[in-house]
DNA sequence: TAAAGAAAGTTTTTT
DNA sequence: ACTTTCTTTA
């Protein structure tokens, strides 16, 4: 088989181009993961490289997964001895530290846990708690991600707190909980997923022996979506290729989307000044997508500043325009998607198609969309299997067991199920762990030993917990190891014999012994049904694992720590459902954007800064380019955020996109239909620039569109409503300023006021004018007589709730 | 101590 | 709306 032949010309050149460095510029859809996977295949098969000399790095165990696949596909007819090895950063990180984590000389052993985000998150948890501040003032997320981009930018401890100190009282008071999180870490023997890159890379920089070591063994090193790199992987990379420098990366930076988790545009754009005499290759031709998909995500992203710039072009044919459609609200956005996609499906049975969203906790209303239309569909993001309650504790229960310095692991299955050590008992452990300077399996030990103020109850149940423990342990061919403390770890002597028992029998023990399943089943409900056949599951996934080859429990674990969401995708569901981070290197016949509104996409988080404005730009690039034949584009006028429900405009992306290519499948006005009155397109310099009216609420807004829905339903049902005019004539009319509706609530009506004959005039649908705020469209009303409560939008003052009598209102 | 009920905070994206 | 955390009660 020759590798090349099925390629163009850049992509052959981005092939055997494999001495050196090589930076390879892969716009969307141009074919990288195709590059990559030859690359290797070409390497093993043409070039006689050794398959264990073979690197390749990507960010998500999927992409992985993949790129395993497609080698494995091309190199079907070798005979190989060994597969090359693909990795995610951190699974790569995880099997360096393993073998020789103890050359750090820093009390890490090679048993160490993997803390991951929730586990972390609960023990910076407890530190804000022990050094008595304010969990409210501090915030445990806020103080997270500020430890992790410190983290990430290589600060230490002492490097943040020197910083902080003369800032203000909440980053001093952060910098204590780093240190004290730094040094709870070390006790637990516990690294959290950015100790993970930077252990891996001290050990590299420090340990000249072990640099040495792998730059023997992968000699030749790839790495995927290298935009989103931050510094640690940079360094990393680095480090691996030092000898060799045989090193090619993928990237594209119009699809650099993971800067807000510190990846460093940078690295691509200086890659060729940090590695001599870099071989640059473009790859330019999009195979995926339609003229028309290239030509309306090209519009889009054209309009970031921070941008190089490329030539896309395909020969694919232009294809039909995107479709678009308003929503009266995220339900009806949700059912008509799942309209649509039944209407492919019954043109094409077997087409694909993906609904992408900004946000997870946009999925719901289309996960039951899809459910009533009887589309079969696979959701990815949100809940991952080894993220439910249930896997979590179990999963706690052999972390525990491995490495009972994990106080995190210890105080989660304490009392779960509920054993009789409540808060108070474990309150009062911890104290006396702290006086003591040891951990709490330690303390508890010391108590059982030597028993003093702690009641019979609580000894006995302790008691009980550590032989659990103990037990499981000893399954696992862990040999107890004497009192340890913080100041001296015990290195080497917890060596696990995987052989002793299968991992699916340690963990049917976890299960059993542990008392969890007889918990569950006394719980008769049908959630403790659903839970334990979740727990059935995870044996199944251990008996694979057994089954599948000689690794042992630690791996497993490990396994489940850097396993995340991203994985359940299964290429061949019908429907996909997933945010747009997660769409990232996917394809798909038919896609959806939803909820292309103001304030969601982009996020009114990244409203200010406007790099961050840019990165949702490119954010929606990466949406539009995953479509290869239908793109759709949806809005809502309506959305609940938060429990309340607020009317939403527009998003500026889609003001940006070319008008004339877009198909208006909405029933009735539009905001489209709006912008198309008023825009006038002009050409500059072979570009289009549209006049931006659209936005001075003459056009159109939320709150116009709702008053424009009750019309038509009130004449739908031959109701009078009150006789307003149609929103364009009463704003005709208007001189009030214009309204600010993104920030305005918004109400549904109360389901009787559809069929009753209002008593009044002020019906939802129907303006009033009050004394103070002006005119305002009426969105609500509640009860009746003297207690009749109206809900009015104002433009320029939102919602406020008001009571008939008082207010004043006049008809308006 | 544990279960049940009330109040408060939450949503950007992820290895 | 939904979930986590605090408060009350058995």
């Amino acid at each position: 088989m020759n590798f090349l032949d099925s390629l163009n010309e850049q992509q052959r050149e981005a092939v055997i181009a494999t001495d050196g460095p090589s930076l390879i510029l892969a716009g969307a859809g141009s074919g990288k993961t195709r590059v990559i996977a030859h690359r290797i295949a070409y390497l093993i098969a043409e070039k006689g490289i050794a398959p264990w000399n073979i690197l390749a790095v990507t960010f998500t165990n999927k992409a992985a997964e993949e790129m395993r696949l497609r080698v494995q596909r091309l190199l079907r007819d070798q005979e190989l001895s060994s597969a090359p090895l693909v990795s995610t950063f951190h699974s790569l990180c995880v099997r360096i530290l393993r073998q020789d984590i103890e050359k750090l000389n820093d009390k890490y052993t090679r048993t160490f846990t993997i803390y991951d985000q929730d586990d972390s998150q609960r023990l910076i948890k407890n530190c804000i708690k022990d050094l008595g501040y304010d969990e409210k003032h501090l915030g445990v997320r806020a103080t997270q991600s500020a430890i992790s981009s410190a983290k990430n930018r290589g600060e230490d401890v002492d490097a943040f707190a020197a910083r902080a100190d003369y800032v203000d009282e909440r980053r001093a008071a952060m910098a204590r909980v780093y240190k004290l999180y730094e040094e709870r870490l070390h006790a637990n023997n516990a690294l959290d997923f950015d100790d993970l890159m930077i252990k891996a890379v001290r050990l590299l920089r420090d340990v000249p022996e072990v640099c040495e070591k792998y730059n023997n063994k992968f000699k030749y090193l790839l790495v995927d979506e290298y935009q989103d790199t931050n510094s640690l992987q940079f360094a990393l990379i680095s480090l691996l290729t030092e000898k060799q420098q045989n090193i090619a990366v993928v990237g594209d930076e119009d699809q650099s989307i993971y800067k807000w988790r510190g990846a460093d545009i940078t690295n691509i754009l200086n890659f060729e000044k940090h590695f001599a005499n870099t071989k640059t290759i473009r790859l330019e031709q999009n195979y995926r997508s339609t003229q028309t998909i290239l030509d309306v995500a090209g519009a889009v992203v054209k309009h970031n500043v921070e941008r190089k710039g490329k030539n896309l072009w395909t020969s694919n044919p232009k294809g039909e325009r995107v479709r678009y459609y308003q929503a009266f609200d995220a339900d009806a956005e949700a059912r008509w998607v799942a309209s649509k996609i039944v209407e492919h499906r019954r043109e094409q049975y077997d087409i694909r198609a993906a609904v992408l969203y900004r946000t997870n906790s946009q999925s719901r209303v289309f996960e039951e969309a899809m459910r009533r239309t009887g589309l079969a569909y696979n959701i990815v993001g949100g809940f991952s299997f080894y993220e439910r309650m249930e896997v979590r504790d179990i999963i706690a229960y052999l972390k525990l067991a491995l490495n009972p310095n994990d106080s995190i692991a210890l105080q989660r299955v304490i009392n779960s199920p509920p054993r009789g050590i409540g808060k108070q008992t474990v309150e009062e452990l911890a104290r006396r762990a702290n006086d003591f300077g040891l951990t709490l399996w330690d303390t508890i030990k010391l108590v059982i030993e030597k028993p003093d103020g702690l009641s019979m109850r609580a000894m006995t149940a302790l008691r009980g917990f550590r032989r659990i423990i103990l037990k499981l342990g000893e399954m696992a061919g862990v040999v107890e190891s004497p009192m340890s403390n913080v100041q001296s770890q015990t290195p080497n002597t917890q060596q696990p014999t995987p052989l002793d028992a299968l991992v699916s029998d340690i963990v049917k023990a976890a299960i059993l012994d542990t008392g969890y399943e007889y918990a569950l089943k006394g719980e008769k409900t049908d959630e403790a049904e659903a839970r334990l056949e979740n727990l059935q599951e995870l044996v199944n996934a251990a008996v694979d694992y057994d089954d599948n080859g000689v690794e042992g429990l630690r791996e497993f674990i490990d396994h489940s720590a850097l396993v995340s969401d991203q994985d359940q995708y299964k290429r061949d569901a019908p429907v996909t459902l997933m945010t747009v981070h997660a769409a990232k290197g996917l394809e798909f016949p038919i896609v959806f954007i939803a909820g292309l509104e103001d304030g969601l996409f982009p996020h009114s988080r990244s409203a200010t800064d406007p790099a961050e404005m840019e990165e949702e730009r490119r954010l929606c690039y990466v949406a539009m380019t995953r479509a290869e034949k239908f793109l759709y584009v949806t809005h809502a006028m309506k959305r609940r955020v938060y429990g309340e429900e607020l009317a939403s405009e527009p998003s500026q992306f889609l003001n940006e996109m070319p008008l004339e290519l877009i198909e208006d499948l909405s029933l009735g006005k539009s905001w489209l239909s709006f912008a198309r009155g008023s825009t006038t397109i002009e050409y500059e310099q072979g570009e289009y620039r549209k006049e931006k009216k659209k936005y001075t609420g003459k056009t159109y807004d939320s709150a116009d569109s709702i008053a424009e829905f009750f019309k038509q339903r009130a004449s739908q049902l031959g109701n009078t409503g009150g006789g307003f005019q149609s929103a364009k004539e009463q704003r005709a009319r208007d001189a009030s300023p214009p309204a600010r509706t993104s920030s305005s609530r918004v109400q549904s009506p109360t389901p009787d006021t559809e069929h009753q004959a209002p008593s009044s005039e002020f019906v939802p649908g129907s303006y009033v004018k009050h004394a103070k705020y002006g005119r305002g469209l009426v969105l609500r009303r509640e009860g009746a007589g003297d207690s009749l409560k109206l809900t009015v939008t104002f433009p320029g003052f939102g919602q406020k709730k008001l009571v008939q009598k008082y207010a004043g209102l006049e008809k308006a």
